[in-house]
DNA sequence: ACCAGCTCCTGCTTGC
DNA sequence: TGCAAGCAGGAGCTGG
């Protein structure tokens, strides 16, 4: 998926074009995608207003004039395109709102391990999706006290222990192989051992490289783009991700980056700096 | 309780 | 060129 800075880069894309508007009309073009959605939704959403967007972790919350919060998750492979209905339909395009103004957003999944439900409109935060997992990373509630709490007497992988939501929510992938290599620190050590000075420097590099992907609107691969049709560009400031092979760009490291398979993942970090 | 492995699904890339 | 295998940003579930 969309890793955190991806979804706080639609977030913010996707403001503009859907706070304070009303949906005119909602197409939903099949029943489910990871969930079955909600029976109801193309019904309960016309007409109804755009509060606001929010982002917990990588779950976008769609706040309403009145009624339910949506719950969205756009997991591997989900994308929000900002358009009009003249331009072509693209395949997979599961949703499409129909905004007053005429602009028309659509999500388009192929892999469909999206998610669109319905949350609690007075606590959101209660539903079984969002009550379980940790932190978000930029929030306050994130520090290295928190995180060691988190990987205390685990001994898995710290690089599998940062994937997992219940420890810090809102890493994927690239930007844990991104995080740990900026602390210096093994994909493979043990989780518990990342306590104490380790953790506390792998914290701000956490931060750091979320916000740095951010400020750069995401980062494109295959599928993503920021919802006006973008491409992000932090993927040319990867240190590892991807780049089996190439020199550590650590500048007093003659290291070459490697690529390691971890809980079926494939996991890149350089095994001369990072120990 | 924890953890590795499997699974959902489509499509792009790679290698023969 | 064609085809099949492998792989992809997530995360819930199963079974050891």
């Amino acid at each position: 998926m969309p890793e955190l800075p991806e979804v706080e880069t639609v977030r913010r894309g996707l403001t503009p074009a859907m706070q304070g508007r009303r949906i005119k009309a909602l197409a939903v073009n099949r029943p489910n995608l990871r969930y079955p959605f909600p029976p109801k939704l193309a019904a309960d959403l016309k007409g109804r207003r755009i509060e606001q967007i929010a982002r917990v972790s990588k779950y976008l919350l769609f706040h309403f004039d009145k009624g339910p919060v949506l719950l969205g998750h756009m997991g591997m492979s989900g994308r929000f395109d900002i358009t009009t209905h003249d331009t072509p339909l693209p395949p997979h395009s599961h949703l499409v709102f129909e905004m007053e103004d005429g602009t028309e957003i659509r999500y388009i999944d192929p892999r469909r391990f999206g998610i669109m439900v319905y949350a609690d409109r007075d606590a959101p935060m209660d539903h079984k999706l969002l009550c379980a997992i940790g932190p978000d990373p930029l929030s306050n509630a994130f520090n290295a006290d928190v995180l060691s709490v988190a990987l205390k007497g685990r001994k898995t992988p710290i690089k599998s222990a940062l994937l997992d939501q219940k420890s810090v929510a809102g890493l994927g992938n690239i930007y844990v192989a991104e995080a740990l290599h900026r602390a210096g620190i093994s994909p493979k050590r043990s989780a518990h051992t990342v306590a104490g000075k380790r953790c506390a420097r792998l914290v701000p590099h956490i931060r750091d490289v979320l916000n740095e992907a951010i400020e750069a609107g995401g980062s494109s691969l295959n599928d993503y783009r920021q919802a006006d049709g973008e491409l992000g560009y932090f993927q040319h400031n990867f240190r590892v991700y991807d780049r089996e092979g190439s020199p550590c760009p650590t500048p007093t490291c003659q290291g070459t980056i490697k690529r390691i398979q971890q809980a079926g993942r494939s996991t890149f970090y350089c095994p001369s700096c990072q120990r």
